[in-house]
RNA sequence: UAAGCAAGCCGUCUUAUCGCUGCGUAUGCAAAUACGGAGAGGAAAGUCCGGGCAGCACAGAGCACCGUACUUCCUAACGGGAAGGGAUGAUUUUGGUGACGAAAUCAUUACAGACAGGGCCACAGAAAAUAUACCGUCCUUGCUUCGGCAGGGAUAAGGGUGAAAAGGUGGGGUAAGAGCCCACCGCUCGGCUGGCGACAGCAGAGGCAGGGUAAACCUUACGGGCUGAAAGGCCAAAUAGGUUCCGCCACCUUCGGGUAAAGGGCGGCUCGUCCUUAUGCGGAAUGGGUAGGCUGAUGGAUCCAGCGCGUGAGUGCUGGGCUAGAUAAAUGAUAAGAGUUUCCUGCAAAGGAAAAACAGAACCCGGCUUACAGGCUUGCUUAUUUU
RNA sequence: GCUCGGUUCGUCUAGGGGUUAGGACGCGUCCCUUUCACGGACGAAACACGGGUUCGAUUCCCGUACCGAGUA
């Protein structure tokens, strides 16, 4: 499966099972790099690696701004998760916004790209 | 032309690249791929009302509880809306000695009942509701230092208090007073007329028959069964357990049991002793049902136009259109350009900078409330200019 | 998504039409003590916001904002 210059993010790449999700949170470790949080678990299953977006309703109490960042954070990991393909294991991923400000495109995809690095290192 | 108010409408656009979710067509067993076309709002928000829809409950009636409250109408329904009535307030004009009345315009209005019943009305005040008279006014008796003092009685006109003081104004009357009497204003009552009705008008009777509070209890009338799509319906892995069927047990028996065998515990091992052995083991089928999936679920009290009815909210007919359907939850990102507004430079042309609101569908509708940069249209009012 | 409840000194709370809005802890000043603590006296300090009903609203009604709880 050759998915370097595969910018799509289909349905199987998004973590959409509630069991698996309670699973990551229960056993997965984490990074911590501002402003995200990412939480990280490795999986032998065939799917590819799969990734959930989160930011809380505390720090951003409207819709619209929620869903504002949660794209952003979208358009960021599409673009770059050609990182993680050269990597061995499968990842199931949840990345935690923090920050209480909406961010900019340009700042957000180069953190996005360092923590990713850090993943791919471990 | 400018400002204000009211109503209605809009509320960024184009291109390129990379993406997301349905739908249609084609290929494919399928996963998927390719092409085409679609993809947030006026409030999607708050969840304050109402309805559809669904499950459960239900003979009928009453009580309790909750809600609503001028009238008529609109509507599927409403606590929403329309038209009207009353009340209150403001302005202008006007009548009257006065109390107050009349007309016009504008604004506000949760506006049933206080004679069904109790309850409450702080402070102040004599008294806060069946008037125990504080000051005062008047009559009278006694005393008097002639200034008054004390007692008995009449009096709600005046003062003062209060949010509110027991109809008001003018006159007569009286010892002083008082609807005690009269006129007017107001009030109450029944009648007639107009209006579907709220109510209005007219003439008459009654000296007036008694404050406020029901967004406190309450009364009356009307309405409300409860729960919400996380409702409800269908399909259905793996594991465990349920049911049914099949297979698997050494011998004797007087059917109570006995002997043997297998496995396990105690024990270093043998012996010994104890426990278990069809309520078991294996296989097949099958019902419920978990994860998960499908449905509910997007064509409707629908939208647009025309004609008609109605003062209006609305409504009838005809023609045309199809306009999101996600589910850890799509409708996006980046770049360039255009347009709008504001500011700066500039006579101008033009150039530069900044801003672009409120806000994101979650079963679907009808309303209400709240938020909102900027713009457009119509009507009314005021001001200015031109003809 | 749906359904309930609450908001009173800095904090925790009482009060449910007329109050000087009460109490505890905390804070400040003074007294006591050689000093600190304890104790005592005095003081400052609050009804979320906007309308309405009422003579009068923290209290009753409506709306807004914020906080919290329940429900798979």
């Amino acid at each position: 499966m050759d998915d370097a210059l595969n910018f799509r993010f289909t349905k199987a790449e998004r973590l959409s099972s509630k069991k698996k999700i309670e699973e990551l949170f229960a056993k997965g470790s984490s990074i911590y790099l501002y402003p995200f949080r990412l939480v990280y678990i490795a999986h032998t299953e065939p799917a590819p690696h799969q990734l959930l977006i989160s930011v809380s309703k505390r720090n951003f109490k409207k819709a619209v701004d929620r869903n504002r960042i949660k794209r952003l954070i979208r358009e960021t990991y599409r673009t770059n998760k050609h990182l993680l393909s050269a990597s061995e294991s499968k990842y199931r991923l949840a990345l935690i916004y923090t920050a209480k400000e909406i961010p900019e495109f340009k700042h957000l995809n180069q953190k996005l790209i360092e923590i990713l690095s850090r993943l791919k290192n471990m």
